[in-house]
DNA sequence: AAAATAGAAAATATCCAATTTTAAAATGGA
DNA sequence: TCCATTTTAAAATTGGATATTTTCTATTTT
């Protein structure tokens, strides 16, 4: 579904450009330069943003305008064990709760993942956002049985968080290879076999490694400007 | 700390009126009669419901205008699971990393909750919002020494939300008594033994008494307008 | 030279008026 | 009663205007 009005599209593409770390942590967003780059009012963009705050991913202290919230070892591992936290849990739910239906998603999902991640894993130089997507769907496709919009809801919003530090990672190292393909795999047979310990054991591991992905670097230098703050205010919801 | 910009006061007032169930499930916010009752441009209006609807307080269709989110017994449901599973998992870390800085906020809060508990119980006439304010402050003592930023976050939008339930019962039926007073006797008992079993247990005990109060009546009749849909969309962070 | 201060320039937070789009309601026949 | 059309009420956006607040820079003071 693609978005109905534009305060939505221009949601939609700020926050990517944030994900993909095109706008990087810290950065400072300057209402005036934003209208130029996306093309849109001032009112427009600063409910857009207000959007990102709650998202966590835009700050907006007092009268000091909006900025790119600054990333930290600390933050990301506080983002890693709530992911771990969420999916896992809502992954035991969704065995719990599984249908055929589940299992058809799970299954297409991961036919699709896979499929990229052979393209890519054979020339590297076909990296594209596409992994990303399938990897995700993946990864919600195994917790859509769970029942809780809510528990969907904020795993979301931990997953573009960890999301963000992993592609600030691509930017300075390789795109790792093989590695998360066989995790992949591992996962998928213990979700068809309903093996809820194996699963979440499994995606604890695999969401330990992506993070780590980011650590091996000493990412957390100079960002935009100064205080480097803690993360995020109040946000919620999911995508329909 | 008071709000620094109109934008945020206005969020609170309305953020408030909807807890309060002032502003009740599935009523229409049109922007024209909240810009006389809040007294505030429309833009102004648009950023704070913004923000409104990353708490999964207001809902936002397409080009149809902002509502209150409707309730349900559904919903309230999965509030109550995702604040236990949140409450119970934070209470934990807690008690591990439990200090004396801990202990004194817990054993404050709980004064000061005690106290007015005790003042209301033998008069229900003088009940008053101040005793919502110390029992948020009570169990935001119990998980404050958690050290993650995101859980409290989390946390803090459920505990709003079944907030929420909880006002709305007390609107058609007394406010019940005595009852949780034994049981944050009870809590505090255990969580200064450091039983992080008990405590988990006595916690989600006394969770689901909360929103039984809301399910005792049958609340789920006409709200505002038609359909009731699901809940929220995305959302983020705490407050400072 | 470090610290404090005054003033200028830049950026926010807000509001208002006007336009374009959409959705919901009303109307008028088949 | 059920469509199709017109009307009407709101919502979504824009552009511009205005106080206020920050931030920067040059000037003084200690």
């Amino acid at each position: 579904m693609r978005p109905t009005t534009l305060t939505e599209a221009v949601y939609g593409r700020i926050r990517n450009d944030i994900l993909l770390g095109l706008l990087k942590p810290g950065d400072k967003l300057k209402l005036e330069s934003l209208r130029q780059r996306y093309d849109a009012s001032i009112n427009t963009l600063r409910e857009t943003l207000s959007r990102l705050v709650a998202d966590g991913l835009v700050a907006n202290e007092g009268q000091r305008g909006f900025t790119v919230v600054p990333t930290s070892l600390a933050d990301l591992r506080d983002i890693t064990e709530m992911r771990q936290l969420l999916e896992c849990h809502a992954a035991r739910l969704s065995i719990q709760s599984a249908d055929l239906d589940w299992e058809s998603r799970v299954v297409g999902a991961y036919h699709k993942l896979s499929k990229i991640e052979q393209v890519i894993d054979t020339d590297p130089k076909r990296y594209s956002p596409l992994l990303e997507a399938y990897n995700r769907q993946f990864h919600g496709a195994l917790i859509s049985a769970c029942g809780s919009r809510w528990l969907l809801n904020f795993h979301g919003v931990m997953y573009d968080q960890s999301l963000r530090y992993r592609m600030l990672a691509f930017q300075v190292r390789d795109f790792p290879r093989d590695q998360s393909r066989r995790e992949h795999r591992e996962i998928l047979d213990a979700a068809l076999a309903r093996d809820a310990d194996r699963l979440t054991a499994l995606l604890t591991a695999h969401i330990t490694k992506g993070a780590e992905l980011y650590v091996e670097q000493d990412l957390t230098r100079a960002q935009g400007t100064k205080r480097r703050g803690p993360p995020p205010r109040r946000h919620a919801g999911p995508r329909k």
